[in-house]
Formats: C-alpha cells, sequence, structure tokens
RNA sequence: GCAGAAGUGGUGGAAUUGGUAGACACGCUGGACUUAAAAUCCAGUGGGCAGUAAUGCUCGUGCGGGUUCAAGUCCCGCCUUCUGUACCA
C-alpha cells in the first residue's frame, strides 16, 4: 500500500497557504517584479468543469515558477459578476441578482481552492462590490470630461477645449467629434447659451449620448453590441436582433483607431489574435470621391426638394430675414442682379437665398456658387467672414466668391467675365440640382474604370434622385430588402440583385454621365452607403454588371478582363485612364487624388470599419451611470459622492412604458443640495433631479480591472501612482481567445485613454497573452427506438446499432435487433410494426458511464421520467454500450466533468499535471479520463522515491548521489526549465516521468538530487513538493525556494552510440569516442563488420559524417 | 471567399537548428502476487513479410511532386478538419 495520501497533504497545505498567506504579494520589494494574470472569470451558476482550470493551472505553474526565480509575483484573481445570467436568473425567480452571484462566487472560490492555486486573494475585486464600481463610475467620468486632439493624438481634459473655443471657437480643432459639427467662431462660442454649449461639448466627449442606431433585441430587452451578435440573432440565448433608434451612451473608440492598430506592433500576443482586431478595426486607405448628381432631364421633372438648402433649424428665421433684405437691396446687389437674373450666363441665379445658417446674396444652385458683395461692414469682420466661407465650402461644397460694391459698380463687365470664367470652371449641369454622392474607395487609381454606381437601398439620397418611371420598382426593391434579416442578406451571397434609378452621376473627370443602382451589395453602414462601381477591378462589380448588363470599361493594360475582373493591386498598370494611363497602382492613386483635391471634388482619405461603441444596457445587473439630467443635459456627480449603488427594485424587468429596470426604482433622483440619492417624488429639477436609467456594459467592469488589483483597497484613487507604476502591466495574461475583440480591445482602448490622461505610466494593458484551448467534452449517446405511445422507449447498445451490417440477417435483409424491437412491440400489442417506428438519439449524463463505454442502466432509468420504463436491447455480453462525440463542454449536453470529483480521487496535484499532459496548452482537446491514471501512478512513485524506508517511511540519505542520477537530475532541470519558459507544459510532464522512472532504476535516494527535484516539481504539483521538502526538513514554504541551477558539466558524455545510416536508412548502431576526427570515424566505421556486411563488397560513394550526430553512408 | 492553425500507431501526444519517427502515458496482450478481485510489479506492443529463434527485410508522419547524403520538419501543387472573419468598396 502506499502512504501517499493526497487528500490529507493537500487540505493540510491549502490550510497553510491561507492561513500564512503565503502567495501575498507585496508592492514594495526590491526583487524584479512579474504580473500573471488570468482573464476575469464570469461566476456563473453552474460551477467550474474541468476546462475552466486550464488556464488557470498554466499560469500557475508560471507564477510559481517566477516565484522560484526570484520575483515578486502579483497574481490575483477575482470575479466579473455583472452580468446577464445573474439577472436572467433574478427575473425567472425574484431572487435579487446579488445574492445569487454570492453563492454562485463562493461555490467558485471553493473549487477553486481545492486546486491548489497560488493566488493572492487579498486582492481580490468583485466588479459588483460599491467599491470596486465606484472606480468604473470614475472612469466613465474621466471619458466624459476629455476630448481627442487629432493633431496630438492624445486625448486631453474636456476644460481645455472650452479655453480654445473660449479664444478661437473650433476653427483650428482637429479632434474626434461626431460628423455633424459645426464650425463655429469664439464670437459664436461665447454667444451661445448654457446648453447649446453642453450640446456641443456632448460632440467632442470621449463618451457621448447621442442618437444611435442599435441592435435591440426585444426578449432580451436590451442592448446589443455587435460583437455580441453572432449570425444575426443574440449570443446568449440566440434570440431575433432588429434595429432600433435610441438615445445611448458611446464610447468614441474610433478615436483611437490608429493608435490601437499600431500599438499591436509593441505587443507580444497570438498573430490570429492580432489579425482578429486589425481586421475589426479595418483600416483601408483610399479616397474619398464626391460624385455630382446630373439633374433629371426635363420631361422628368424635377424634385421639389432642391431648393431647400437652408438649416432646418433656423429656416423661419432666415426666410423672415431674406424676405427683407430682398425689399431693401444695397446700390450693388441691385445692378447685380439686374444683370445675373437675365441668365446672360446661361444658368439660374436666386437672390438673398438661405443657404445653410447663412443668407448668401447670390446663389446658383446647380452649380453650387455663391456670390457675396461686400459693403464696408465686412471689413470690420473678416473672421467672421471667413468662417463663414469656410462652413459654406467645406461643409456645405459651395464655392463662394466675393465682390466689393466698389467693383460691381465701377466694373460691372469685370465682375461678370469674373464670374462667366468661374462657373465654366466648376463642374457642369443643366438645369437645376446640387445633389452628391460621396463614396469611399480604396482604388482611387482605377476612376476611370468606373461605369455605374450602386447605393445602398437605405441610402438617403435614393427617394431624392430616383425618377417618376422608375419610383414603383426601386420602393418595391428598397422595401423588399428592408424586410429581408441581416441574416438572409448575409447567407444569400449569390443572388445578385439591383434596381436603376433613372438618376446619372457626373464623372469627375470624363463628365460622362454614369448611371446610378441601388443594390443590397452595398452596405448602408460602411463608409458612405455608397460605391463607385468599377466592374473591371472588382468581384462584385463585375458581378453586378454582367448581371444587368453594363459596360464594362477594362482600364488595365494587357490584361483579359472578358471572364473575370483583375483584382490585383501589385501588378496594375493603368490603360485608358486620360492623365493616368502607364502609371502603377501607387503612381495612378497619388495623382488622381491629386487631380480630386483639385478640383474640390474628393481628397485622400483613411477609413476604418471600427464603430463608436455603444456603452448603454437596459439593464438591471449593471453598473449606474453616476449621471442626472438637468434640462435634458447629462450632469455628473462628483468623485466624493461615489459610489452610486444600484437601487432597489420590484422586479428586474422593463417597465410598462418599455424603460429600463431601473425605471423601476422609487428611489431614484438626485439631489443636488443633499448630495444624495433621494425618493423619485422630490424631482423638481431645479435642485432634485432624475437619474440615469441605463447600466453600463458587461465590460465596463473588465476594461481596467488589471489595474485595480494593483491596489485594491485604494479608497482615495483608483490606485496609487506607486502601484501603478511599480506593476506597470501584466507580463502574461492567459485566456480564450473568445475575447479578441471584445474585452481586449476595450481594455486597450481605456488602458491608452488613463494613459493620455497621465493615470497609467504604459499604454497597453499585456505584454504577452496567450490562448489557451478549450477543453472539450465527450458526450455519450444512446439509440432508441419510439414504436408507439403505448410501447416504452427501446433502447439498442451501440456496438449492435452501428454495425448493423454485420448484424443482418439474410432473410429479410434488415439489422438484428430490429427483430428483437418488434418482438418487444408485440408484446405490448403494437399492431403497426413499421408504420410508425422512429429512431432516436439522446444524451446521457456521461457520469452514468464508465471506461469501456457501458451505461448503468439502473441510474439512466432513474434519471428521466420518458425513459422510466426503457428497455434495453444489450451486447452479447449483456453490457450495454453508448457512442461517444465530442462536443463542447456543457451542462446541456451533460458531459460536464467536475474537477472536485477528480480532486476528491486522484488529488489536485494529479488533476494539475493530468491537464497539462493533456496536450500543448493553445490546442483544444477533448477531456478523457482514461490517461488519468498513468500521471497519478508517476506521483506515487515520485513518493515512493523520497518514502523508500521500511514500511514505506520517509528515506533520504546524505550520501553523494550517483553520477547518472545528478545526468538525470540536470537533464531534467534543463528541459523543465526551457519547458516552462516556451509553455510547453505537456513535455515536462513526460521529462518529470522519464526523470522519475530513471531514478527508481537508479534506486537513488540521495539528498543531492531528490531535495532540487522536488523544487523542480512544485510548480506543478505544489502540494506533494511542500510535504516532500517539509520532509526534507525544511521550516517554511518551498514556493520561494531557489529553482535548480543547470550544470552542463554533468551530461558531457564521452561516447556516442552513432547511429550508422546507408542511403539514409539507420542499419545499426555503432558506440565510439566523442574526441575523434570525423576522418577517424569513417575509419571506425569502414572497419566495423557489421558496415562491410551492409555494403556486400560495394565501395562507397561517400561517407557523411556529422561529430555527434550522425554517420550516413551512400552508395 | 479571405486569414490563421492543424493532419504522426487502437488513443492523447513526443521528435529544439533537416540527422535513429512513434519519447511519455493510456489501452491492449502475456506473466508474477492473490481463494478471487482491486492495487502493485515485470515483459511485449506501428503495419506487412521471412524465420523455431536471435534476427533480417520491407512499407510507414493527409495526397502528389521536388530539393538533399538525409525530409514529419524545407519548396511547389492539392485534399480534409478546426478556429476566426466576411457582400468592408
Amino acid at each position: 500500500m502506499s502512504k501517499y495520501h493526497f487528500n490529507d497533504i493537500e487540505a493540510k497545505w491549502q490550510k497553510y497557504w491561507a492561513e500564512n498567506q503565503t502567495f501575498k504579494a507585496e508592492n514594495n520589494s526590491e526583487k524584479p517584479k512579474y504580473y500573471v494574470l488570468d482573464m476575469f472569470p464570469y461566476p456563473s451558476g453552474a460551477g467550474l468543469h474541468v476546462g475552466h482550470p486550464l488556464g488557470y493551472i498554466a499560469s500557475d505553474i508560471y507564477a510559481r515558477y517566477k516565484r522560484h526565480k526570484g520575483f515578486n509575483v502579483l497574481h490575483p484573481q477575482g470575479y466579473d459578476s455583472f452580468g446577464l445570467p445573474a439577472e436572467q436568473y433574478a427575473i425567472q425567480t425574484g431572487q435579487h441578482p446579488k445574492k445569487t452571484t454570492e453563492e454562485n462566487i463562493a461555490r467558485y472560490r471553493e473549487q477553486l481552492d481545492k486546486i491548489g492555486f497560488s493566488f493572492d486573494w487579498s486582492r481580490e475585486v468583485r466588479t459588483s462590490d460599491p467599491n470596486y464600481y465606484k472606480w468604473t463610475q470614475w472612469i466613465f467620468i474621466q471619458l466624459f470630461e476629455s476630448w481627442y486632439c487629432k493633431t496630438h493624438e492624445k486625448a486631453f481634459p474636456i476644460s481645455e477645449l472650452v479655453k480654445v473655443f473660449e479664444e478661437q471657437g473650433n476653427t483650428n480643432i482637429v479632434a474626434a467629434c461626431d460628423d455633424d459639427t459645426d464650425v463655429f467662431s469664439a464670437k459664436d462660442w461665447n454667444a451661445f447659451s448654457e446648453e447649446e454649449k453642453q450640446q456641443i461639448l456632448l460632440k467632442y466627449r470621449l463618451t457621448y449620448l447621442a442618437e444611435t442606431e442599435v441592435n435591440w433585441c426585444p426578449q432580451l430587452g436590451t442592448v446589443l453590441a455587435n460583437d455580441e451578435i453572432v449570425n444575426g440573432v443574440s449570443e446568449r440565448g440566440g434570440y431575433p436582433v432588429v434595429r432600433k433608434k435610441m438615445k445611448q451612451w458611446s464610447m468614441r473608440i474610433t478615436a483611437y483607431a490608429q493608435r490601437l492598430l499600431d500599438g499591436l506592433d509593441t505587443i507580444d500576443w497570438p498573430q490570429p489574435l492580432k489579425d482578429s482586431q486589425t481586421n475589426w478595426i479595418g483600416r483601408s486607405k483610399g479616397a474619398s470621391v464626391t460624385f455630382k448628381v446630373l439633374p433629371p432631364t426635363p420631361s422628368s421633372g424635377g424634385g421639389a426638394g432642391y431648393r431647400l438648402t437652408g438649416d432646418s433649424k433656423s429656416i423661419k428665421m432666415l426666410l423672415k430675414k431674406a424676405k427683407e433684405m430682398r425689399k431693401s437691396p444695397t446700390q450693388a446687389e441691385k445692378k447685380l442682379w439686374e444683370e445675373l437674373r437675365k441668365k446672360k450666363l446661361g444658368v439660374k441665379f436666386r437672390r438673398q437665398h438661405p443657404i445653410y445658417k447663412y443668407i448668401a446674396d447670390f446663389v446658383c444652385l446647380e452649380k453650387k456658387l455663391i456670390i457675396e458683395v461686400d459693403g464696408k461692414i465686412h471689413d470690420f469682420q473678416v473672421e467672421e467672414d471667413e468662417l463663414r466661407t469656410l462652413t459654406l465650402t467645406e461643409k456645405k461644397g459651395f464655392k463662394v466668391i466675393r465682390f466689393t460694391n466698389q467693383e460691381v459698380i465701377e466694373s460691372i463687365d469685370v465682375v461678370l467675365n469674373k464670374i462667366e470664367e468661374i462657373l465654366h470652371s466648376l463642374p457642369s449641369g443643366e438645369g437645376q440640382g446640387g445633389d452628391y454622392i460621396e463614396v469611399f474607395t480604396t482604388r482611387p487609381d482605377t476612376i476611370f474604370g468606373v461605369s455605374f454606381m450602386t447605393l445602398a437601398p437605405e441610402h438617403d439620397l435614393v427617394s431624392k434622385i430616383t425618377t417618376p418611371e422608375q419610383k414603383a420598382k426601386i420602393e418595391a426593391y428598397v422595401e423588399a430588402s428592408a424586410k429581408r434579416s441581416e441574416r438572409e442578406r448575409m447567407a444569400d451571397v449569390k443572388t445578385i440583385s439591383g434596381v436603376f434609378t433613372g438618376a446619372y452621376a457626373e464623372h469627375p473627370f470624363t463628365g460622362k454621365p454614369i448611371p446610378i443602382w441601388i443594390g443590397d451589395y452595398v452596405l448602408a453602414g460602411y463608409g458612405t452607403g455608397a460605391v463607385m462601381a468599377v466592374p473591371c477591378g472588382d468581384q462584385r462589380d463585375y458581378n453586378f454588371a454582367k448581371h444587368f448588363d453594363l459596360p464594362i470599361p477594362n482600364i488595365f493594360e494587357g490584361v483579359d478582363i472578358s471572364e473575370e475582373p483583375f483584382e490585383d493591386k501589385v501588378n496594375t498598370i493603368i490603360a485608358n485612364s486620360d492623365f493616368i494611363n502607364g502609371l502603377n497602382y501607387a503612381d495612378a492613386t497619388q495623382k488622381v487624388i491629386e487631380a480630386l483635391e483639385a478640383k474640390g471634388q474628393g481628397e485622400g482619405k483613411i477609413n476604418y470599419r471600427l464603430r463608436d461603441a455603444v456603452f448603454s444596457r437596459q439593464r438591471y445587473w449593471g453598473e449606474p451611470f453616476p449621471v442626472y439630467y438637468k434640462n435634458g443635459m447629462p450632469q455628473m456627480i462628483a468623485l466624493e459622492h461615489l459610489p452610486l449603488t444600484l437601487p432597489e427594485v420590484e422586479k428586474y424587468l422593463p417597465t410598462e412604458e418599455g424603460e429600463p429596470p431601473l425605471g423601476r426604482a422609487e428611489v431614484w433622483a438626485w439631489d443636488t443640495t443633499k448630495n444624495e440619492v433621494v425618493h423619485n417624488d422630490l424631482i423638481d429639477n431645479k435642485t432634485v433631479f432624475p437619474l440615469e436609467l441605463n447600466t453600463m456594459p458587461g465590460w465596463a467592469g473588465s476594461s481596467c480591472y488589471m489595474f485595480r488589483y494593483m491596489d485594491p483597497t485604494n479608497e482615495d484613487v483608483f490606485a496609487s501612482k506607486e502601484a501603478l507604476d511599480y506593476w506597470e502591466n501584466v507580463d502574461l495574461y492567459l485566456g480564450g481567445s473568445e475575447h479578441a475583440t471584445g474585452h481586449l480591445l476595450y481594455t486597450r482602448f481605456w488602458t491608452k485613454f488613463m494613459h493620455d490622461r497621465g493615470y497609467f505610466k504604459v499604454d497597453e494593458p499585456v505584454k504577452k497573452l496567450i490562448n489557451q484551448g478549450m477543453i472539450l467534452g465527450e458526450s455519450a449517446f444512446v439509440n432508441y427506438c419510439s414504436v408507439s405511445e403505448n410501447v416504452p422507449p427501446i433502447l439498442i447498445s451501440s456496438e449492435l446499432y452501428n454495425k448493423q451490417e454485420e448484424n443482418t440477417k439474410d432473410s429479410n435483409n434488415r439489422p438484428k435487433y430490429l427483430d428483437e424491437v418488434f418482438k418487444i412491440s408485440k408484446k405490448y400489442n403494437s399492431n403497426n410494426e413499421v408504420a410508425s417506428l422512429v429512431h432516436l438519439k439522446s444524451h446521457a449524463d456521461v457520469t452514468f458511464v464508465n471506461l469501456q463505454n457501458e451505461l448503468n442502466t439502473e441510474a439512466f432509468k432513474n434519471w428521466r421520467p420518458e425513459f422510466k420504463d426503457a428497455i434495453f436491447i444489450t451486447e452479447e455480453d449483456g453490457t450495454f454500450k453508448v457512442s461517444r462525440e465530442v462536443e463542447k463542454m456543457s451542462k446541456s449536453k451533460y458531459n460536464v466533468v467536475n474537477p472536485d470529483d477528480i480532486c476528491e480521487q486522484y488529488g489536485a496535484d494529479t488533476l494539475r499535471m493530468y491537464e497539462m499532459f493533456l496536450g500543448p496548452l493553445e490546442q483544444a482537446k477533448p477531456w478523457n479520463t482514461a490517461g488519468i491514471t498513468g500521471v497519478h501512478s508517476f506521483l506515487k512513485k515520485l513518493w515512493k522515491l523520497y518514502n523508500s524506508g521500511a514500511e514505506d517511511s520517509f528515506h533520504v540519505s546524505n550520501e553523494p548521489a550517483s553520477k547518472d542520477s545528478l545526468k538525470t537530475l540536470h537533464k531534467t532541470i534543463k528541459k523543465v526549465q526551457e519547458d516552462i519558459e516556451n509553455f510547453s507544459f505537456n513535455t515536462s510532464v513526460s521529462t518529470f516521468m522519464i526523470a522519475v522512472n530513471e531514478l527508481t532504476a537508479q534506486k537513488c535516494n540521495s539528498r543531492e538530487v531528490l531535495e532540487p527535484l522536488a523544487v523542480l516539481i512544485s510548480p506543478y504539483a505544489p502540494h506533494i513538493a511542500e510535504e516532500l521538502w517539509e520532509r526534507l526538513g525544511h521550516e517554511g514554504s518551498i514556493s520561494t525556494a531557489p529553482f535548480p541551477v543547470f550544470d552542463a558539466k554533468h551530461l558531457v558524455e564521452s561516447s556516442k552510440e552513432y547511429p550508422v545510416s546507408f542511403n539514409g536508412k539507420m542499419r545499426f548502431k555503432l558506440e565510439l569516442p566523442l574526441d575523434l576526427t570525423p576522418a577517424q570515424i569513417e575509419e571506425a566505421v569502414m572497419a566495423y563488420d557489421k558496415t562491410q556486411e551492409q555494403l556486400q563488397g560495394r565501395t562507397p560513394k561517400k561517407v557523411i559524417v556529422v561529430p555527434g550526430k550522425i554517420i550516413n553512408i551512400v552508395g
């Protein structure tokens, strides 16, 4: 009987570690620091299964190894404890999610403790703890109080932006802001009301409120982020998702798009993970090009909308003012108007016409030309005028020219000539118009290959530009594609569909009309929702053109495009393209962009696929926003009044009015005088205001948690500067690859932000990251037949069922087991034998199945009522076998293996080593308990090595070890150290096995070898290592004992058993001294009789000798 | 479609720069101990062929080529599986 009582040993040392706080990390230490972290676990109700600890074991081995190597190791653990499952459970059962969360955490902790992890539990954090989420709220406020300057590529306090606005307006600011942000001057700014100012600042803040189109899931009653939707349905629950407009908090992550991309080069993460972040950010370089929409032909008539060029908010005021101005023109204005209205210049002008927020003196809408005639008054407001010109040119696409009163009165002809000249230089167009289609293209070089344009069906311009003839068709198409779910549109990539709008755009260089189509292969959400189609150079455009018989002009030199488009950028030589003929991709692109810029019809542009992240959730179990609303504008609650804790509600569902669950709270108003939460009845919107009803999403609490661990109990600041500076960032982060674009991108974003604002020393959260593979479950299945209602299910053992051919009777050519089935069903008076027989398959709980796949039929019958009376058709030997399939390990698949059971039966050290032994860390692999006995007996052998005395008592001698034993030890030290550093834990388990096998064979019991061996194995099997360490006479924990040092001298060999190959095939081995020269080796080999035997008289052409490696004889 | 990873005995998997393919473990077979079982220990174990045997030969790392004295490893072309991603202009 082995005396390795693992249960006692493990309980003893787990208690010792807890009592002595063995793994507590110090924030002040002479030692170098090392930070090892596991991805934040969500404490689910199902508890841990054997798949979960895989990563924790690997990181624990590394953390323990680093302690032996003399590092001050930070290895904390905590819980990402806000989240949907607890809330769903609360909705179903009415229990407070706090309660179930605490129960789940207690269960997790119990399970974790049994596996012997070296976590520093004194630093535990929980995202749902108010003392923790106080700081999540604080970070939110920091984001709200910041804006992103693109000139410096950095976030700054919003107060600095206000200062700039007060002095210069926003003309000199290049910031990450909303697209519809207007230009204003310092004078404008200072004249704005407080509310207007706040409205504008929201457009700059890094977290902002905006009406956004969101993914609304009615069943879950919440908004989902893009990465929470899989195949058009919610990731959790699989419910349908629809598009809906809502007022939401958003995070301006797009500001950081480029830095998130650049930062990837500085971190040691798996390439696939980096790739998915790169794809997610989706940077593409190209140009934005503006196409003018040609006005409809006269017969088609024009739309009514074209004249409405004024800003809708101020149009009434503008029209009134314009009317007054028309009544009293200046002398110069009158004179110019008389000339212009005669249409001498061939185009129609309007006078005193509202354009956007201004009134232009004269405007030609079709040419987008504004003529201003200035009196003296303008001399005093040069700055204002410049701003106005800037707005009209840059934002609204007008060309503005200015004349003085004097010029008009004294030399009207010169003025008219000038106007005419400018009119000619502007894009042509007859009649009225003024719509533009902006597209983004990565191939500006192919602009001469454009033969049509395609708009997304949802594009704003569609209804506006469609001609009456095409109206019915277009409307039908738009309606049809709106009805098609995202999912359908995604799944159906083969169908080519679209409709011609009847309208044409003008090519910016050739001036030729280009037909405008709509088609749902163009996505409204990407770029501008419109493409310039170049069928000769793009597969989708090519397909579309072929399908609708549109022209496919070839603009590539020496390329045949009759069968397929030419999508290669590298080998492109442009032809048939005016001024870019003969150029390659890069040069042509450069030239086209220059030409577009000169024309004011485009510019070089970098486009990102990344969208701002919606941050509001209509949920109860999440962080409350530290926000109340004053006149509809959000206000932040000051840090000293935080945390703002979750209110109590009677139900965890949305209100009848569709408000989030917090709408049910009765005490949820902010008193600005008392600075506390008060009853809603007190809301007067003077000193008491309503609080925000949304809560934060799951990633809020997990985006900076690794930094809070550095100083988790600090009540004054997020974490002290000393702690943040000392620990810097995570050195090693372990977790699954499913977080690639969610958690890991948001974490990087927040870290960069906190770095910008001076809180963090680093701007990346994690230096090295490793994805561990999933451990899969081996599900068990039973096959059964259902005959009719009065016959209980008849189960067929899997080998009978699967080997149907072998078991087929010749007579009626049907599987033998069916005879049995019919016999049984007859007993139940079932007369319809075959007609209603259904073959079914069902999961069986893996706990009813043994290693030989035999089912415990009694347990199975008692398991579920529908199998209560089940009849079993067994194998010939009377056993009933199940079939096995590898699936994800999950409660619903009844294939969960609980680590507690393994610890109970074999011990935590066995579990730890076996999980590592299963295979490479990053690889997915099925859990199969079969091999665990091998690891367990290894530990028993290890134990025996130290306890080889009488009756298995402890026995280690102080005699020097044998040469062989030392060689074994040092070979092991070398390999294990290399393996740990390469995260190749499976191979070091094998190495330990070899070492123990060898030492056992050598009957080694020498302290000189066994003491370092205990340290070597302690990261893997810490309990047994502690126990042996203690028995070796040491006081205290083994955890900081120095790692044994490898000494190569023990591995030096004097001879080598050379494999001798003939033409590359190994025939025999020959032992030779290592100090021979190649020539001596050759001589020795050729003299060897076996060599001559192989050669059979032939003379070798060549003898290859690699000293210390191999000998190969050729010929 | 694109990107990445992988494919080796009955099974999980080793093989570090091209240098003895199958380490280590499971399973299986035989044996020892035992009234028996479990546990433990010992031996064997990629396929095929020849031989009483020691042993020898031969095939063999998804498939087809190639480079090399030598290829699981490098190159070219394909097949399959897994993961991620997608009308991204």
